[in-house]
DNA sequence: TTATCAATTGAAAGCCTTTTCATCCTATGT
DNA sequence: ACATAGGATGAAAAGGCTTTCAATTGATAA
């Protein structure tokens, strides 16, 4: 059998088209037995609206769109995950654009404005602000509400769920000075990540205040690389401390460290931001400063249904709280 | 300036919209000079035809479902990765459909079909085998192609892609054999998933031809829960070898072992499935069973576009070589 | 020159809904 | 009993595209 389209049902009910329509999207609108009569016969053809003739015709897909640069990345996927629990409550799909570095990225957003999406969702921590403001000035064109999530921007009219990473990246290095540490180094990526950006920010004005010389050694976030790095990097540096901007950076670097004799936390005390599982499956477990990611995901999605549906938002900028998880790795 | 139409271009053209269509669709049947005359003037307006539009008229939407139950796993956000990156290729859009195990699996599976997508990509692998024909037969019946990945089916008719994980048990299992271990136990899961019973299975298998006893033992996946069984574990347990079926098990059970003062692999080889990043973080690192996740992905993302598109399709069930990636943790 | 055929183009139907507008009906007030 | 308001319903247009079928054009062959 075909699928049951809309007049199947209306014919098979005695009514016109209108009346089943309303029956799904205005039931208030119809008398009560006709109203059971329909849901009656649809539920007897098993008929489910045909989500793109809908879409064509009210214009609206109930479709986000949502920007992805590397989904493997366990962030991604957590803040994908809170970002699909709250989609489902309101009903919206989710379609997924992935990003690569070589693509053109007005062109990219253009495609997505094709596809019809109700609304987009940016996750992509490596977005100059400049880019922002490329994405904000297409999207806006078309009147496509967004929300850009876990993104660092200074623009005050974006509407940004995130966490303040300078004050994340001051607060864990204070809690490193406040033991004592001297010689404090900030493991960064060599790629330039406005998040890692802000941490670094953060970690130089902690290290300022208290007099210290702020040190950032840049490596890679690939494992198999920074060991090398690492390794090298025992031979020549003083070291008491050390703040990985991943959880994987600075288990790696507590790895090597242990390697070469250093106690954890008694000759090196040792932190990483994101609390992921990474933390905890470390030997000793490492202190990490927790970043909400599934809840940044969850914010987003529900300020971005707002924004869609035309409601008042008191706040379209979001910082979420953060905290440090303290663990074996520092005192 | 409203979004340009169909419309728009076709009159700025001078032609009618069957040949701006055409120029999109069969360019081969328009002649030269007024298709290019219509490509400068789509240039020009920035046009970009309405998908959902185009969805509606040709019954198809160039957009495949992905249907994920757990999206915050690694290995899933990994495969996602594959089918994303294929997807691209043959531009193919995705919508992701989050599944809860509260859901009704036919239900979930209608709506799926309700909108519109042209095939479907199913990762589950907690999957039993009724349910997997439950879905098959919704998806029959609407005439949607479909791939299963890293799903474990017995179904001949089954498209599937995955790899054979009783083998690889088997395998690995036999490895640690190999190296003259008696004592050898499976960290499996309490919660039952379909292929860690094919894990089990081979695991089993390797066992009893050499005459040990199986041994499983079953705990959680989260790393607070399982560190107290693990803990309990060294008190009463002979043991001078262990499996996980996932890699975030066996480390935490190597974990667990270090601080009893066992020594790894001296005292313990420890080895687990996936060879995920745990694997290389560990200390010392993880002697693995490499899944070719993101590959898993990929290829039934290029299977479903062979069987989308009624290409000649030599074998709908895949299953991926695997090979044992050895490290620390074992001699 | 005329018939024939292929290549090119256009007109219009169709895809399945939503939504506006008009019509009909019923209950209410006088 | 009659006008009126409001609720319930239906007819039809609209949404932007693809695709069929018919018409036109131009070129080639007879």
């Amino acid at each position: 059998m075909p699928q049951a389209t809309i007049y199947s049902v209306a014919i098979a009910a005695g009514v016109s088209l209108a009346t089943v329509s309303r029956v799904l999207n205005n039931p208030e609108k119809v008398k009560e037995d006709t109203r059971e009569r329909v849901l009656k016969v649809i539920k007897e053809l098993g008929y489910r609206p045909n989500v793109i003739a809908r879409g064509l015709a009210s214009r609206k897909t109930t479709t986000v769109g949502v920007v992805i640069s590397d989904i493997t990345r366990a962030s991604v996927s957590e803040m994908l995950g809170g970002i699909s629990d709250i989609a489902l409550n309101y009903q919206y799909s989710i379609k997924i654009f992935a990003i690569h570095e070589d693509m053109d990225v007005i062109d990219s957003v253009q495609k997505i404005v094709s596809e019809q999406v109700d609304g987009v969702l940016y996750l992509n921590d490596e977005l100059s602000d400049k880019r922002v403001l490329d994405v904000k000035r297409i999207l806006d064109q078309n009147n496509i509400p967004y929300v850009f999530a876990n993104v660092v921007t200074e623009d005050e009219q974006t509407p940004v769920v995130s966490i303040d990473y300078e004050k994340a990246g001051y607060e864990l290095t204070k809690e490193l000075i406040a033991d004592n540490r001297k010689d404090i180094y900030l493991l960064s990526t060599a790629r330039r990540y406005t998040v890692n950006e802000k941490k670094e920010a953060g970690y130089i004005r902690a290290m300022e205040e208290a007099s210290l010389e702020p040190k950032i050694f840049r490596t890679s976030g690939d494992t198999t690389v920074n060991r090398q790095h690492f390794s090298s990097f025992f031979a020549d540096k003083k070291v008491d401390a050390a703040i990985g901007v991943r959880d994987s950076i600075a288990v790696s670097f507590m790895n090597i460290a242990v390697q070469n004799g250093r106690e954890v936390p008694k000759d090196i005390a040792i932190a990483g931001f994101q609390n992921t599982k990474y933390a905890t499956l470390a030997r000793p477990m490492l202190t990490s400063l927790d970043i909400p990611v599934y809840d940044i995901g969850a914010v987003s999605m529900r300020l971005l249904t707002k924004l869609m549906n035309d409601q008042e938002v008191e706040n379209i900028r979001i910082s979420l709280p953060h905290f440090i998880v303290k663990r074996e790795s520092t005192n």
